[in-house]
DNA sequence: GCGACAG
DNA sequence: ATCTTGTCGC
């Protein structure tokens, strides 16, 4: 599918700061248009100076596997607190390129706009693609939030410093807590519902996102 | 100055 | 992220 370039990826950190000022006026927040079809889990692996990432297509809610898709580059941006779409996004868009089904929601590893600049690695590659997306990660990066009970698919809110509601913490079925917020044209409430949809017992992520990890493990 | 800190 | 075996627990 179609990527736009908006922007170089040969930037520094100030350069990519100032980026990510322009790219967070872009990001949009509301309800899914149309019905969810395919979701598409997302992530990256590293080896040496290496960078793999992986798009595991899933029908939805079924979350059988359509179509697995990789690609291979080099690292060249390190890794900075908060600037993850410079050492992940030029991979991921080349690997988004590849994807020749009609996806109707992304979920990658990393945050949303549960981010210090409001637009972490999936509202940075949503606004490029101008698709649905997912930010869910393992940890914080930013944000509060209370512990939710310790009961499977319970959740609180992620709030930033003025109070306002950027996220969720989700509990899995193992006892573990992920964290998801909106990434672009997308709302708090579907993420949350398409999130805990793509949640099985089994993994502690949603499950095109852990057969994203896997699979960007092996190289082919 | 100290701590926090996606992958 | 990555370097890494067995082991405890549901």
């Amino acid at each position: 599918m179609e990527v736009k370039k908006l922007h170089r990826w040969d930037v520094d950190k100030d350069e990519g700061e100032k980026i990510q000022e322009q790219l967070r006026k872009k990001v949009i927040i509301k309800p899914i248009p149309k019905k969810i079809n395919i979701v598409c889990g997302i992530d990256s692996s590293y080896k040496e100076d290496e960078i793999i990432s992986c798009a595991v297509l899933c029908k939805y809610p079924e979350l059988e596997i359509i179509d697995i898709v990789k690609i291979k580059g080099k690292t060249n941006f390190p890794y900075i607190k908060g600037l993850l779409a410079f050492r992940e996004g030029e991979n991921i868009t080349k690997l988004i390129e590849k994807i020749e089904k009609d996806v109707d929601c992304f979920i990658l590893n990393g945050h949303g706009i549960a981010h210090p600049k409001k637009i972490g690695l999936a509202s940075h590659i949503g606004v490029l693609i101008e698709k649905p997306t997912i930010g869910c990660a393992k940890s914080l990066l930013y944000g509060n939030y209370s512990e939710p009970p310790s009961f499977p698919l319970s959740s609180t809110f992620i709030k930033d410093e003025e109070g306002e509601i950027i996220g969720h913490a989700l509990r899995n079925y193992n006892n573990g807590i992920i964290f998801i917020s909106p990434g672009h044209l997308i709302d708090l409430k579907d993420t949350l519902t398409i999130t805990i949809n793509c949640i099985k017992k089994e993994y502690s992520l949603p499950v095109p996102l852990y057969l994203a990890h896997i699979n960007s493990k092996s190289a082919d």
